[in-house]
DNA sequence: CACGTAAGGTCAAAGAAAGTCAAAGTCAGA
DNA sequence: TCTGACTTTGACTTTCTTTGACCTTACGTG
């Protein structure tokens, strides 16, 4: 398993989460020398890995006493599986319906099969058949009745 | 048996795959130099040799500490879902693909889910956007491309 | 209250991998 | 010998990570 700077940090922070179940407060520059990197990485981790679509929560405070917490939310999954069918138009590109997707997985709404079979069939090689000018209105539309009947 | 740099490399990573039993994960550039070739020739082996088709996930990640990953998942079941892909032909109607399902959930490749899944994304309201006369087309595509990665 | 110091925030540039694609080379079989 | 399939290469692209300079906000003390 290859393992960056930012792995590390990342698997630090959520061993934090875990003993403290759901909750990590830390401070920046603390954490930035005990792994010997710029303080600015840990923003770059937290954004990357623990951002609100990855169903984290970070509230950070400056100053003396200053601290970044970062808070595991857990959503409904079958509301966000609503949310996402209703968020999905008449038609849709492929950009998008990946970032849904893996929106969904990394929310623990639905695991890395279904995301990959979600993926699959809405993906360009099993459209191409279709005619590119249908090809955002497919998608939409096979996305859409995998997502109701994931439920 | 003429042996090729491809069929080389190849070897290698089967030699990986064998030792760390069904995964193997490596560096583009790392594996290039080992075998003095170019870094695209790994992604020629992988996907001349290793492709979904061939029964492995590959993953991968670019940038720093970047890899790729291919895991092997060649079981009974995964067979029966090959074989069944290489039955599914251009194109193939609706009535054919809920057969081929039935057939895979009853044999038990496929879990119910796995089945409501591939109807869904194969049936008449998800490909109600993609003009009939390509509907067949498209349905072929998706189903096969849904298959190959439900290992 | 002003100001110094101690946090954390932002952003863009540089670096590190992997991906893509098409041209050029090989080679076995018709 | 010709042709088509398979390989090898390399230029260019995209994505992810690391670093550092500079900015903003909160305390706490004189």
């Amino acid at each position: 398993m290859a393992m960056g700077m930012s792995d590390l940090i990342a698997r630090f922070i959520n061993e934090m989460l875990r003993e403290e179940n759901g909750t990590a407060e830390l401070q920046r520059s603390d954490l930035a020398s005990r792994f010997n990197c710029v303080p600015s990485q840990i923003n770059y981790v937290i954004s990357t890995r623990f951002s609100p679509e990855h169903g984290y929560i970070v509230e950070s405070r400056r100053g003396g006493g200053g601290y970044i917490r970062i808070t595991r939310v857990r959503t409904d999954p079958e509301m966000l599986v609503m949310h996402t069918v209703n968020a999905v138009g008449e038609e849709i590109d492929r950009g998008t319906t990946e970032a849904l997707i893996s929106n969904l997985l990394d929310s623990g709404a639905i695991d890395k099969r279904t995301a990959r079979l979600l993926a699959a069939a809405t993906g360009d090689a099993a459209l191409r058949p279709v005619d590119p000018a249908q090809r955002d209105r497919a998608r939409a539309g096979i996305f859409k009745q995998m997502l109701i009947k994931i439920i």
